[in-house]
DNA sequence: TGCACGATGAAC
DNA sequence: TTCATCGTGCAC
């Protein structure tokens, strides 16, 4: 496995949405090392993307959003769940890609088939917002051999009141793939 | 200072 | 279809 590094991010959100699925999301705690296969993500564009939360500019929230590349984004939705994103492009645009869904991988308890889910199955919470994921505790890695995938292009879910955005196929998943919150 | 509203998930 | 539950952003 071989740690993805800074240039990784610094494309636009759907090409790294693209490019995430397959690839491993892994958290260190305490010596424990919990691993995910990426197989769903959504692309958030920026504050033009009336379905992001950059939309509403730059405020305490979405500092991470529009800070630079290569860190997470986590926040709480309907004061529950967290959800978990990853900051892409350049620092300033406002552009992140949500991790929807993991196949279980390694010390994985639980299911992970949602973006809440996900964030319960690999412990990750608001402590992880800003975090580098360049760092040696929550990062993404390439797995040694990665297989040919075939990705679906979907609507996002959960964004209706975004208007056209809501249309937009900014959602990709793994075609197949059992471990898909929606297929 | 108050309030409406979620990038969800689970129960009914 | 309803509800849990709380941080955020915006109105007052």
């Amino acid at each position: 496995m071989r740690k993805l590094g800074r240039s990784f991010y610094c494309r636009d959100a759907v090409t790294v949405a693209q490019a995430l699925l397959g690839q491993y999301l892994v958290h260190v705690t305490r010596g424990v090392a919990r691993g995910g296969r990426i197989v769903e993500v959504e692309a958030y564009l920026g504050p033009q993307d009336r379905a992001s939360h950059s939309s509403r500019g730059l405020t305490p929230r979405t500092r991470v959003m529009f800070g630079p590349p290569g860190h997470a984004y986590v926040y709480l939705v309907y004061g529950v769940h967290h959800c978990l994103n990853v900051v892409t492009g350049r620092a300033g645009q406002g552009a992140a890609v949500l991790l929807r869904a993991v196949e279980p991988v390694r010390n994985v308890t639980g299911r992970t088939q949602g973006p809440g889910l996900l964030c319960r199955a690999l412990r990750v919470d608001l402590r992880h917002n800003a975090h580098d994921l360049t760092g040696d505790e929550l990062y993404i890695a390439a797995p040694a051999r990665a297989p040919a995938v075939a990705i679906v292009r979907r609507p996002r879910v959960g964004v209706d009141y975004a208007g056209a955005w809501a249309r937009r196929r900014l959602r990709f998943y793994l075609h197949g793939n059992p471990f898909v919150s929606r297929p």
